[in-house]
DNA sequence: GCTATTACTGATAATCAATGTCAACAAGGC
DNA sequence: GCCTTGTTGACATTGATTATCAGTAATAGC
């Protein structure tokens, strides 16, 4: 009942040339700057099951958009993001896990869910402070 | 060059009497059932500037809401939130926070930000799984 | 190959939280 | 009272995402 057309091919294809976190509308830009033919709704609509079968990872930014970026381990982890570009490292925690498991116990909650994502400026980005933002590039208040 | 009017003084004192994560249209709701005049432009308003002040937590739900809390401890800190009512307990990680940033620096990450939430059912939640919903009410997939 | 079935696509409209706009308004100082 | 300045709130707007739905492509059966 799901079938692999030329577009779903495409947005993988795409993603698994990529390296950083990217919008859907990126994304979507993107390709059709690479000549693909495909429209936005479908874009949203493929990343969206691919996110559902754990194909891609999906995180959202300070002001609520959604980034997307195929990683290499399949298992639960993390990531530390550059701001400006979108570039990721793949971090496992298994100290936070442990942590998050534990302290959710001891207060009675179950179903624990955790959210941890690091976010920074990478070397390359720090760099070059004016750079054309050819990512995410959430220029706010510093960090915290 | 800011007032403190009524509206303002509402919102606040309202913040005071909850312990749970609101988003800032349940506050408005709140107030406006509790008698209270005020638009909910305001109720935007105040809250942003309370949490540019500190004066309150914010944090993003799953679907990219903000809830807003009073917290007690003005220190960094997470939370430990229950996902069907709001109820939230305050949690200093400072493991967490050391792991933050050892990571961000050892992959030549500056500027280093974090984000660190947990979320679950409280048991008071478990116990009575049909709530009429006063929170937040996020029954997405369960837990990761 | 032809046709019915079924799923997919994509332009566009709709949604929804959040923010901007701007005239009416309140408070303080004169 | 009146002016100045910050505030309010109804309403319009934004922007990401999702729904709609007619048109299209792929598959199955013939």
């Amino acid at each position: 009942m799901q079938r692999m057309t030329r577009q779903r091919a495409a947005v993988s294809e795409t993603l698994d040339r990529l390296d950083e976190f990217r919008s859907a509308q990126q994304l979507h830009d993107l390709m059709r700057h690479e000549g693909d033919t495909i429209g936005l709704a479908t874009v949203y609509r493929t990343l969206q099951s691919l996110a559902d079968n754990g194909d891609v990872d999906v995180l959202r930014t300070e002001d609520g958009e959604s980034l997307y970026r195929r990683c290499e381990r399949s298992e639960h982890h993390h990531h530390l993001v550059c701001r400006s570009c979108g570039r990721a490292v793949e971090i496992d925690g298994p100290t936070v896990e442990a942590w998050a498991r534990s302290v959710g116990a001891s207060h009675g909650f179950t179903g624990i869910e955790h959210t941890v994502e690091l976010f920074g400026t990478c070397a390359a980005c720090a760099a070059v402070p004016s750079r054309p933002a050819p990512g995410p590039a959430n220029h706010r208040d510093g960090a915290a």
